[in-house]
Formats: C-alpha cells, sequence, structure tokens
DNA sequence: TTTCAAAAGTGACAAAAGTTACCGAACATC
DNA sequence: GATGTTCGGTAACTTTTGTCACTTTTGAAA
C-alpha cells in the first residue's frame, strides 16, 4: 500500500503518506457514477488512486460543460480549496471509468498544510495546473468556433485515454460541447473528408 | 500606513502587516499600462492598493478576452500560485484606473505561507473567488448567446465601477467579448428598446 | 430471424453572429 | 468655422450554428 502510493504520488514525503494510511478512507464507483453534484457541501478532500473523472459545469436550465479530466495520481483542486472554508461544490463530477478514491477529511487536509511540505506543494501544484486547464478551456470557447473546438475536445480525450480509438457516441460528444448531435456528426465528417480522423460506429479513431 | 493596510486587508495579522511593510515595493502605474504580459516570467506577487485591473487572456491572433478585474484589497491570485514554481504569466493585466500595487518579492511569499496564518488563508481565498469566478465566465460563454453575455458583462462592469454611468466604447466592448462593434451597437440598441439601458457617445446607463 | 432501440446521416430551413460598406453625429483642435 | 477623427447607426449579405423531420444503419435482445 504505501509503495502503491509511492508510485502514483511521487512527490509525496514517507511520513505524508503514512498521515494518509492511517485515515484514509478508500470509496469505488463506477463507471457513470456521480461522485460530486453542483450544490453539495464538500466534506472530503479528493485523490484519485484508479480510474478516471470527468468533471463539468452544470447549467440551470440542464446543459452540462465539460471541462477536464481527473486521472490516478491526480486531486480534485477544487475540493482541496473549497473545502477550508466549507464550501459548496462548483462542479458536477462523473465517473468515466470505474474509480477509485482516497477520501481525506477536510480538517486533516488543513493540517497537512502546515504540516507536510511536500502535501502543500502538491495542493498548490495541482491548483495552479487545474487553473492553466481552466483557462485553456476558456481560450477554445471564446476564440475558436465549433470545428476547431471539436478537435481541442478531441485531442484532450486522446491524452486522456492514451489510446487513439475514441469509444464516444456524437451524442456525448454534443452534449459536453453543449452543442447538438447534428452539428458534431456535420463536423466529424468533414474531419473524415479531410483525413482526421475515421468513424465508425461509437467509435472514433483519431488520425492526427 | 499600518492602518491604511489593515483598513484594505482586515484580515491580515499585526505581524504579517510589519512584514509587509518592511518588505514591501510600491509602485504605481496610470490607466492602460500594461503590467504583466502573457509569457513574462512572475516574478512577484501583487497586492492592489488603489485603483481597477483588467485581466485578460491572450490568443495567439490577437484577440483579448475580459476575465475578471482585481481591486484593490484583492491580490492576483495567478500571481500567487505560480509565483511559486517560477511560472510564466498566463495572462495579460492591463490598468484600467489609476493603480498602486504592492509587490511582494517572490521567495517571501511563500515563507508567509508557513509563518503567517492570515496570509495563507488570504491567498487560498483569493485562489477560490477566482477560480469561481472564472467558472461564471465559463458558464457565460458556454450556455449563452451574445445578448446573455452582453448583459453578464455590463452588470460585472457595473460592480467594478460601483456605478450605473459605464464610460464605455461600442468598440472596447466589441473586444472585451471578442466580437465586433457592430454586433454590439445592434444588441445594445434592442436592450435601449427594452429600457434596460440608455445609450450616449461613450456611455451607457445601466437601469437594470 | 425478427424486432427494437440507439446511433448516425442528411436535407431543409431558421436564427445568430460575423463582415462589409457606408453614413452621419459628436468632439477636439487648429 | 473648417477639418479630421472617433464613435455609433444601419442595411445587406455571408457564414456558422441550431433545429426539425425523416431515413438508414447497426447491434443487441427476444
Amino acid at each position: 500500500m504505501p509503495e502503491q502510493l509511492k508510485k502514483l504520488f511521487p512527490s509525496f514525503s514517507k511520513e505524508l503518506i503514512q498521515d494518509i494510511i492511517a485515515n484514509q478512507v478508500i470509496k469505488n464507483f463506477s463507471s457513470g457514477e456521480i461522485i460530486m453534484r453542483t450544490g453539495e457541501y464538500i466534506k472530503n478532500t479528493v485523490l484519485i488512486t484508479k480510474g478516471t473523472i470527468k468533471v463539468y459545469r452544470e447549467d440551470i436550465d440542464g446543459g452540462e460543460f465539460f471541462m477536464y479530466y481527473l486521472q490516478s495520481g491526480q486531486a480534485c483542486a477544487l475540493s482541496m480549496v473549497c473545502a477550508i472554508n466549507n464550501e459548496k461544490s462548483q462542479i458536477m463530477a462523473k465517473v468515466d471509468e470505474d474509480a477509485e478514491l482516497i477520501m481525506v477529511p477536510l480538517p486533516l487536509m488543513d493540517k497537512w498544510m502546515m504540516q507536510h511540505r511536500t502535501w502543500y506543494e502538491f495542493v498548490i501544484g495541482s491548483y495552479r495546473n487545474r487553473f492553466e486547464e481552466v483557462l485553456e478551456v476558456i481560450d477554445s470557447i471564446a476564440f475558436r468556433a465549433m470545428d476547431e473546438r471539436l478537435e481541442f475536445y478531441l485531442k484532450r480525450q486522446v491524452e486522456a485515454c492514451g489510446c487513439k480509438e475514441l469509444k464516444l457516441s456524437h451524442q456525448e460528444i454534443g452534449s459536453d460541447l453543449n452543442t447538438s448531435r447534428e452539428v458534431i456528426s456535420r463536423l466529424l465528417k468533414k474531419m473524415e473528408q479531410r483525413g482526421l480522423v475515421k468513424l465508425q460506429r461509437n467509435q472514433i479513431e483519431i488520425l492526427m
């Protein structure tokens, strides 16, 4: 167990890992489950040890907008900072691939900031990385048209799953980008004609 | 000076304020000046003591997208977190109303995180607030059409300047929202017809 | 094999946003 | 007061995106 944690979170000190193991609560979730809803109180900081999680921003009238993936070795940045003031979640998090999470209770998370330099650096680093990722998302929607946004989206999916065959329906992509299936179909067809992708049912092969 | 700081940053402890005063470098900027460019190295954490600053995300091909205001009593969240790892700036910051800034050198900023609980809480709080503001910006561009985005933009301007007469040209609004002047003129006219604003040259009176 | 549902293709149209081009009003300054 | 500049108004048009309606394809289950 300590070796496993050390592998996933190589920057953590021995003492921090011991503290985590002594206090951890591990939870398992399977694909499709929602682990955090918009407006819910955050009671834990979440470390991901297995699987992938998709993080969304939700609209009042039902829209979902995909922001970023969380993967093993990462943490939910928002849960770390909101945690301190007992804030409500501003995001919705859905399990993509079956996931295993370490739940760190708030007061501990706060205490460790002062006790463990490596935890402090991890938290600050997570926050910065996430902020930067969100800024890139802003770029894509503020400066780019739907065709480029789709390309950006597909590239991130490839990065996240580590493979070039994406198991995604046009409908799913449409809701992630907050547009309609028809628009995605149209744009994907054009991309296929340009030789950038190969389309099959429920699968998109990325040739870029 | 200590009283002034105490007023602007009421949460800061006496010791922290003393530390700030002992180490501060104050800089003044006038309207229109750019205090930070995209890609520049961040060497200081910035506290705002006077004036207002507009923070932008920049596009490769020259576009600017307005994200949020920084005002007296606030700090540049990104400069605080990027600072630690000697990162490049991801944003561009332009002075709106003449500003006075306290520049805190990086190493100090980092040291204070451990020494001063009130500094630690201020930094984390700034970061959370800014993240939440950016999420709202994402909402507006991901879920809303230009007319609603314009309303959202105007409301934030009113909040920032504290008055209902905005000194803004249509051109300026257009570039802040990364659209054209014509589109803004068109939408503002419609808003005027609905009785939401009153238009004059270089001024928009908000009636909402 | 038949049946059904989900996924994808597509044409036609509507609405929103971007572009071009030109005009006139307001303001500064010489 | 003449002149030039910035700002704003607006019509006409194009492109992009969203929507509707309907069909075909594909895979899974009965």
